[in-house]
DNA sequence: TATTGTTATACTCTATAACTATA
DNA sequence: TATAGTTATAGAGTATAACAATA
């Protein structure tokens, strides 16, 4: 197998596409908690870190504010999330997942990650465990980071 | 690392989305050929496949009928695909790509190839090695497939 | 003046339902 | 009657530009 950066940037492109098609369409298949992969994302980033600002959220999930503030607007109106105003700096708000919120994330990645495992199934251990590292190997490449954090990336990296 | 179905699903679903925001973000960019992602597997597939009908791509893509009826009706207005009837079945499209169409593809292609490649550059010949492994064994179990391949599939698995 | 967030606007993607044309 | 495709309609995701409120 080639193992240029061009042959293996080729390869993402062809096969990420075919498995986000599958993540969505099983994301939608789950009526029960029906949510889309950015308001999956955006819950469990608020999950993970509680009274999240705005900004925050939209920098990690790698969108505008106003995207964000669109996704964020109808998980407030579903009632998912609450959003407070910041004690001391009134500009920024305060991100937090109601016990409904909570439960639909919950459901929502149980169910999907049932129906990934299920076409996983199939594979072997050592497929699996190829794939794991891989995941592993990809998270901080394309993770999006703060500008703090990509100026010390790149200062350590010299 | 953990290598149940369970724990690759996870995997999967934490890093595929991070990684499809940088694809479409860089596709967004390249102003030059100006492709969605949906848009580009489209024109890939044409390409691959000249005179595909509309069926073909739908189910090769994934996507309903009509959506795809939307997508291919829009790389026409561009003059990026040709749309004619089958000589016999008349009920038949016959798509194939311009010249413009074919050199969009490509321009985007590698456009958007060399800013992951960029991406991946830091990786270690090992690590995009596993990559493109672990895409390998992504590719088959999640591309969709037509009726009669997903029986035969089926009947062997058995 | 700089930062945080929202509103206005516009486009693409996507689905379901209803329809047309052809076989 | 069944198949190939289009049209109608609706909603989500996304961006840029312009704005409002607060620091």
């Amino acid at each position: 197998m080639p193992t240029s950066p061009d042959a293996c940037a080729q390869e993402i492109l062809d096969v990420v596409p075919v498995v986000m098609r599958t993540i969505r369409a099983e994301m939608r298949r789950h009526r029960t908690a029906d949510l889309s992969v950015p308001q999956f994302r955006t819950l469990a980033f608020i999950d993970r870190q509680t009274d999240a600002s705005l900004s925050d959220v939209a920098e990690h999930i790698g969108l505008t504010l106003p995207s964000m503030s669109k996704i964020v607007e109808g998980l407030v109106a579903r009632k998912l999330v609450t959003r407070q105003t910041h004690a001391t700096d009134r500009r920024r708000m305060m991100l937090a997942l109601t016990a409904r919120g909570q439960t639909a994330l919950q459901t929502s990645r149980e169910a999907t990650r049932a129906c990934l495992a299920e076409d996983l199934a199939g594979l072997t251990e050592r497929q699996r465990e190829t794939i794991g590292q891989a995941m592993e190997i990809l998270r901080p490449v394309f993770t999006p980071q703060g500008e703090v954090e990509k100026q010390v990336r790149k200062i350590i990296e010299r």
